[in-house]
DNA sequence: CGTTAGGTTGACTTGATTCAACAACAGTGG
DNA sequence: CCACTGTTGTTGAATCAAGTCAACCTAACG
């Protein structure tokens, strides 16, 4: 036990899964400067256009990644959990082009962008790891376009379901049993491109079929093998098991 | 002039806006060894599942992205232009988890992933500008969920067509006149999610409203305003004028 | 010069939206 | 403690955007 905190600590095993750090990279993540905030229900992390100071990093809750037609209609792009960063394109983009908003309440660290800057010139390693975890975002930024642009109501639908199952189970936050989906009606709709009214009938539905079991917003699944059907589930987008080899390993495999 | 080759002068070109390179990086570059391909319409580039030997940069031509559900309908997830790596992603990650097809005849250079790998792993400056373009790359990405998710077909449709129209501008692809379109109707309905009748339709009506002028498949826009306020397009999401300063610069910023 | 891929149009159907009403529930303040 | 208020969830009826099916047209090409 080296460090001063835990804060970074699901972020550093999270990129032991990315690339095998050095003991010094682990430090360096550990000794980055940082700033607690804690952050309510849909309130701002990030807005459209920002040139942002910080990067943040979620140590815990959820939060979701939402941009707004000029119409007015929100469409959520992504939803992330505690170790990601949410705004590392901000400390290499120039302006923010989307909103991050909390999804329930947060606590998050705020790094100083130029402490990331620094950690990414200083550690080629903790770099690329970060390159894989925003190409794995890509990944499922992929499959939500499938889900929104060729997928009805159900199956997309029983789709998100699987997709936060697995993605919460692989972090320890749902048991198989089930999992706390700490989504509105109308959120779920602006995640599958469908009206708050059309969710409800959807997932009517599903439970009336026996693909899930509500409690509130508690979802069960009691059979994970249909959901996964209907929907056209399958896990390889998410990258669960992505263990990448040292460059020069790689070179030699 | 002291490369071998121009194959890799539009991907050096393309990272200097990203990054200041060192003579050292652009050599590195010019010095990668590669074979080239010519690939006819709709064959195959990368296929889901792969587990590539060698990454494909386009020298020529245009390619586009894709994946298909259970059901067999097929959405399209992006396209590339010449200068793009388009399986850089089969480098770093374990297995492709979508298809890549050529869209026009394209010819490619195939670069061995070990030289690929090698290259990210000496030079810094260049695997910033290549994680740059995987930044960017989810910006559109994310640009493309809202397109299918939250635009009408009307909408969604002057979208793709000004996203075309500047990318390949700032290519040097296509004059303000206009530009080849090399997309069939089918293709735009897979890239909209919508069939290929209904393109058919929104085309005629967009030509009739006078947002377009179509001879074959070239389009002029005689009022280019009038057609991104219909696609509610904002140019922002491409960072095409992304340039990023060193990161000591940065820091000092 | 027949074959094929892509484009066009009409008639009909359907999945999803809209609008509107109401129920359940949590939080707030008198 | 209950009335008031706002948010979320629920349902029915009417409407609409897009899909389906099917016919036909055109141009390219071996």
């Amino acid at each position: 036990m080296t460090s001063t905190s835990q804060i970074f600590d699901r972020t550093v095993r999270k990129f032991e899964t990315r690339e095998r750090l050095d003991p010094d990279d682990r430090q360096a993540l550990h000794d980055l400067p940082y700033q607690l905030r804690t952050i309510d229900p849909n309130r701002y992390i990030v807005r459209e256009g920002d040139r942002p100071t910080h990067s943040t990093l979620i140590v815990d809750g959820l939060a979701f990644r939402q941009k707004v037609t000029v119409e007015g209609a929100r469409q959520i792009l992504s939803v992330h959990i505690p170790g990601d960063f949410v705004d590392l394109e901000g400390s290499l983009l120039q302006n923010a082009d989307h909103n991050v908003q909390a999804l329930t309440r947060c606590q998050v660290a705020l790094v100083p962008r130029e402490a990331i800057v620094e950690l990414i010139r200083s550690s080629g390693k903790i770099a690329h790891a970060m390159w894989i975890d925003t190409l794995i975002d890509g990944s499922i930024y992929r499959e939500w376009i499938v889900n929104v642009g060729r997928r009805d109501a159900r199956a997309a639908m029983c789709h998100l379901l699987c997709e936060f199952s697995r993605r919460l189970e692989a972090s320890g936050m749902a048991s198989n049993g089930g999992y706390e989906l700490p989504m509105s009606q109308e959120q779920l709709g602006d995640a599958l491109g469908i009206t708050p009214v059309h969710v409800n009938r959807v997932l009517r539905d599903l439970d009336r079929d026996g693909l899930i079991v509500r409690e509130k917003r508690f979802v069960r699944v009691p059979n994970w093998e249909k959901l996964r059907k209907v929907g056209g589930f399958n896990e390889n987008y998410l990258h669960l098991d992505q263990v990448v080899l040292h460059p020069t390993q790689a070179a030699h495999a």
